[in-house]
Parts: C-alpha cells; structure tokens; sequence
DNA sequence: GTCACTTGTTACAATTTGTTAGGATTGGGA
DNA sequence: TCCCAATCCTAACAAATTGTAACAAGTGAC
C-alpha cells in the first residue's frame, strides 16, 4: 500500500514566498500547489484535496480570513496561516476562525516544515487505517468486503463500491467534488468517459437500501459532486 | 448527552504561569490541573488522561523534551510546549519530537486558549459539526440541502438555491448588492449578466413561501440588491 | 469450455439550472 | 397626477448534469 506523499496548497501573493515555501516542502518530502489568488485557489480545490493548506491573510482579491473560516467548515484540510499581522488579537481571531496554525511573518521555512508534519501527525491519529466503520446501523468491513446490517445480514461490496464507500466515510457530511473522486479512485474509473462513476454510485446507493428518489446517505450535489451523510465510527 | 470539559494539563515550575493559564484556561470553561514537577505530572497522568498538555520545557527534575517525546508516544493528548528558548532550532525539535504546537514566553493566555481550542478541534473532526441556521420558524441544514418548518415538515433545496440562502443568512439585515452576489456565487451565474440570479432569488423565495406581492424575509431594494429581514442563530 | 461475478460503456429518462421573453413594478420627471 | 424607461419577477423552454437499466468486456474457478 504505497500512499502518495501527503499534498501541501501555498496560497501566497508574493511569488517569492511562494518559492521559499514549496522548495523548502517539496525538500521535506512533500507534493506541492502554489497559488497566488484566492479564485485560483478556489478552482483547485475542487480538482484535487489538498491535506495541508498555507494561506496568507493579505490577499489582494479576496477577505483572507473569510476563505479560512470556510475552508474550516467545508475542507477536511488542516490550515497554516500566514501572516505579517503580529498582534495577538488577530492570531486568536485567526484561531478562533478555524485555522489550526498561525506563523508570523517573517518565518524560517524549516519551521514551517515542523508545523506541517505536526499537523499531518494529528491528522492521521484519528483516520488512522483501520478497516471496520460503523455508521447509521451499518458496518462496513472493509477486509471482508461485506456490510451488515443491523440484523446482521451481510451483503458483500465489490472493490469498486468498496473504493467509493471508503472515500465516503472517510469524508463524512463534507462535499466531495467529482474530480476529487476521480483522483482517489486509482481504479480503471481514473480518467476516460466518467460515467463510470455514477454507476458505482447508483450500484453502491443500492446496496446500502437508498431510496433512490430521496437518498438520506449518499446525496447528489448537482454540479458539485457528492456529500456523505451519516455519523460514521472508525475501528 | 453532556461531554464533560475537556481537561488541560499544566506542566511548569513557575507558580505564576501556572496560575495565569489555569485562570485563564477555566475561565474559557476547560478543567485544569497544574503540576511544578514531572513526577508528580506523571504520576498523575497514570490516574486521569489529559486531552491537552501545556508543558514548559525548562523542568528542574527531568530534561522536557524527553517527556514531551514520551507523552507522543504513548499518550493520546494533543502537546503544546511553552517555552522561553526562542530558536528555531529549539522550535523545530521540539516539534519533531512530537509536539503540535510550540508557544514561545512570554505569551498572552488568550493565544494560550485559541491554540488549546484548535487542538481539540482538529482531534474532534470526524465528529464534524453540520451547519444549521434558524431564522424566523425555520431551520436550514445546509449539509442535508432541507429547510424545516416549525411542524417539521421538510422541503428540499437545491445547490444554487443554497449558495444564495447562505450568502443572505451570513449577512441578515444588510444590503448584499447583485455584484456582491455574483462575487461569492461561484456557480455559472459569475459571468454573463443575466438573469440567473433574479431567478435563483425566485425559485429560493418560493420554497420560503414567500408572498409575491410582499415578500417578508427577501426584499428586493430596487437598484441596489437585496436584503434578508429576519434574526438569524448559527448552530 | 461454461458459469458467476465484476466493471465499464451506452442509451435514454429524470432532474437541476441557466436563458429567454413578456409582463409587472418602481422611481423620477413632465 | 400620468408616463416612461429602467429594473425586477417568473413561466416556459433549453442546456447541462446525473440516474440507472441493459449490454459487453474482462477475470477467475471449476
């Protein structure tokens, strides 16, 4: 199971920053994303899901600490900000908005090398890799390819529902844009003509008993992609 | 289902600090207990099991960034060194050692409580909490794309209709401006000057039950934008 | 080889959203 | 006051997106 080095997005409008930073990254090991405008940012991530986010406060086309506060709520990404603003106040409204970070200007990029492998190190302790999830009366596991119900009926998943599913729960009540699937699906369902992926979506809604005209787990956002719905238990 | 607070464990063998952050920490609601020596700190950590320790790195009985390596190792607590070594070297030690965050003395206890607080929350995300708004008999679930009224009964919404009910629920009682609209609308409705948004406003006041002739919660403000009447509670 | 199973592809139905167009409303000036 | 142009509302249509049944291609067991 070779897990792809863990991706880092740098949201900074002075390109020398942007340098220093995903040289000193891409050194430690990591894959990079460099932006320099929020609406790039933006437009990314709805391609791929970073795991750590850099965000500068200054920006010069959008409220930095607005982006925060809602990639806080919708990303499952940790977030670093970045900020030539010293003041305590704002490092705690910086916090309080729901940044896990805060690094003030100037910074030293081996510092900020150590906070990115601190957060990825809290990160993993709560999605450590276990193969057994829990969630609205059913159990998922993974290494038998089976789900039960709460009579305990089983009903075995295929690999690519299994793939699906996976990614569901590992993402609960967050929108998981189409082309974030695409990019976890390593499957065949990697690139060509796409419907691939609604059908192991519909085949999957199925299995778990969704009433296809009004699913209560795996709902559709049109032009968007998909939300998992559902309190889901690791282990 | 009452959690109990969350308990903050204080290691530092100045009394005042330990008196400035266990004040500060309870007055922000945690429980606390302070320790001067790392036995006795150890020894308690065998009775109770912290979910975040404060440690000062300068202990007169035992080296800290040991103890600070152990308590990664075994103990599930977030750990957040406080320290008056100012060096980035110290700073990224004491991070690879394990750490999730490294305060530097002398500190403002209100960083202290906003950095407390984001350790917990990062450890609490697959918990995530689901954004829901109330406002005038009804609630909005903006994971589960439903409006609720106050007998319960449930009337879906849209993505696009979504967007706009947030944008107005995040800004109750100012003017939000088409431009403004068109700016955090990310959808397809940025570009062309259309109508799309008069018509999102529309299908959106429909499921509001809105009356036409005089709408209570919408009001278009000719020539300027629209303004949402009506108290608004995140949560 | 057949059989059972998995998975992508195709084709068409259903849903959501933007666009168009005509009517209604607003605000200011004659 | 009345009239008119600008603005806004919304029904109806069209385009884009998604759901899923049916089929085909691939795999492994026997």
């Amino acid at each position: 199971m070779n897990q792809p080095a863990p991706m880092v997005a740098i949201l900074d409008d002075e390109p020398e920053i942007r340098t220093m930073l995903s040289d000193a990254l891409q050194d430690a090991g990591f894959r990079t994303a460099s932006f320099g405008r929020a609406t790039e940012f933006e437009a990314a991530l709805a391609r791929t899901a970073p795991d750590v986010c850099l965000v500068d406060l200054g920006l010069p086309d959008k409220d930095g600490l607005a982006l925060v506060h809602r990639l806080a709520l919708e990303s499952g990404a940790a977030i670093i900000i970045i900020s030539g603003r010293a003041q305590v106040q704002d490092r705690v409204t910086g916090l309080e908005l729901g940044a896990d970070d805060y690094i003030i200007k100037p910074f030293d990029p081996a510092e900020v090398v150590a906070r990115v492998r601190a957060r990825l190190r809290s990160g993993r302790d709560a999605g450590k890799t276990v193969s057994v999830a829990r969630f609205e009366g059913w159990e998922a596991q993974f290494e038998r390819y089976v789900l039960i119900d709460t009579e305990g009926k089983e009903t075995p998943f295929s690999h690519a529902e299994g793939e699906v599913l996976r990614l569901f729960l590992e993402s609960p009540k967050r929108l998981i844009s189409r082309a974030q699937m695409q990019e976890n699906l390593g499957g065949a369902a990697g690139e060509s003509f796409d419907r691939a992926m609604d059908v192991r979506i519909s085949r999957l809604r199925t299995k778990l008993g969704e009433d296809p005209k009004n699913p209560r787990l795996i709902k559709t956002i049109y032009g968007a992609g998909y939300i998992f719905l559902g309190d889901v238990t690791w282990g």
